[in-house]
DNA sequence: GAGCCGTGGCT
DNA sequence: TAGCCAAGGCT
């Protein structure tokens, strides 16, 4: 490896020689992913960039992200401009990404950020790890990637990569801890940020959750899963609980063109998002129990099925249309334009419907 | 520790 | 196809 294209790596390496760091970074250096958000070698990585590509990568697949990353940037490139960001703005801006709590915590990090920090991002894991959505992953990534902080990082990659290199036996999520500290025996002091991405990028290509390619592994020949001939057998993973089913109402209230959004509570599931007006989910079908206004309701045929990560849904579509100025809570939105609402995905999807049906 | 919190892609 | 999975965090 060559130390001196470190990306804004000035810890001197006091460690003991880490062979299985060494091979890494040498594939890495050959195999390494060209991504936006990513410092090519000798160029600094972007703080600001960094940190809003973890965030949104948490959960999420890179194809996703990807596009998602560049509109972000056009319109708040800097911490300065997020923090004054409108939230109605950011919350729409996120909508179809999930776990919509990111966003939220992305603008609420940006203020502290600005208010507390004078605008300059916290150069260590520990002080990233006081702001909101910057968990023990998070703040390890971009202490490591964006500052060159010798931090262990441990994501779902990693886990996977040193369960198997260690042929680690017990079982998620109990098996973290010594995970971890397997990880951090071979978190080399320099390139400590390469080396992150590096697991991360070997996880994904190579050492994959399912067929891993062993064979094209530069870390074959240290990888004790594979020398028990059952790469694939760990990590060991817990017994997956069943999805409960649950069951809702969509309520389209036409008012001319338009339609009626609301906006959602700010806690709990697709918090703080623009939604089509629903009743209670529960484990029968509601029918028309908390409509948002009286009127001549009409069922439309079929149901919207969604699945969300705890419990699987399916909607019901009522749909009808009221006159003149009868007072309701929400916003009136034309329907033209509804790809502009930011609504979740699970309600763009039954607008769709109701749209394709005529309502 | 365990439940909650989205979505799209792949097998 | 139904389940599995992905650069997790918060309570």
């Amino acid at each position: 490896m060559d130390a001196k294209r470190a990306d804004g790596e000035k810890t001197p390496d006091l460690s003991a020689p880490s062979p299985i760091a060494d091979r890494l970074l040498a594939w890495y250096d050959r195999h390494r992913r060209d991504l936006p958000w990513r410092a090519r070698p000798g160029e600094t990585a972007d703080p600001y960039r960094v940190w809003l590509s973890e965030v949104m990568l948490q959960q999420t697949t890179v194809a996703a992200v990807r596009p998602r990353f560049e509109n972000w940037l056009a319109r708040w490139p800097d911490f300065a401009s997020l923090a004054v960001a409108g939230e109605a703005d950011v919350m729409a801006a996120w909508a179809g990404l999930g776990y919509y709590a990111r966003a939220r915590n992305l603008v609420a990090a940006a203020r502290v950020v600005v208010a507390e920090h004078g605008g300059a991002f916290p150069r260590t894991e520990a002080a990233l790890r006081r702001l909101p959505g910057l968990g023990a992953y998070t703040a390890a990534a971009v202490a490591a990637i964006a500052f060159g902080e010798r931090a262990v990082v441990v994501d779902a990659n990693v886990e996977r990569v040193v369960a198997r290199l260690f042929a680690i036996r017990q079982p998620l999520p109990a098996a973290r801890t010594a995970i971890r500290r397997a990880a951090d025996t071979i978190t080399p002091n320099m390139r400590a940020g390469d080396f992150a991405q590096a697991m991360m990028d070997l996880g994904s290509a190579i050492c994959t959750s399912r067929a891993p390619k062993c064979l094209l592994c530069p870390l074959a020949d240290d990888c004790a899963a594979l020398a028990a001939g059952t790469p694939d057998a760990f990590p060991v993973k817990p017994a997956k609980k069943a999805r409960p089913q649950r069951h809702g109402t969509i309520f389209w209230l036409r008012r001319g063109d338009r339609v009626l959004l609301v906006r959602r509570p700010d806690k709990g599931l697709l918090g703080g998002m623009r939604a089509l007006p629903t009743g209670p989910w529960q484990d029968a079908a509601p029918g028309l129990e908390d409509a948002p206004a009286q009127a001549d309701w009409r069922m439309l045929d079929g149901v919207v099925t969604h699945g969300f990560t705890h419990f699987q849904l399916d909607l019901a579509l009522a749909v009808a249309t009221i006159e003149g100025e009868q007072p309701v809570a929400g916003e009136w939105w034309p329907i033209d334009a509804l790809g502009t609402a930011g609504l979740p995905t699970v309600f763009a999807r039954a607008a769709d419907a109701i749209v394709e049906q005529g309502g």
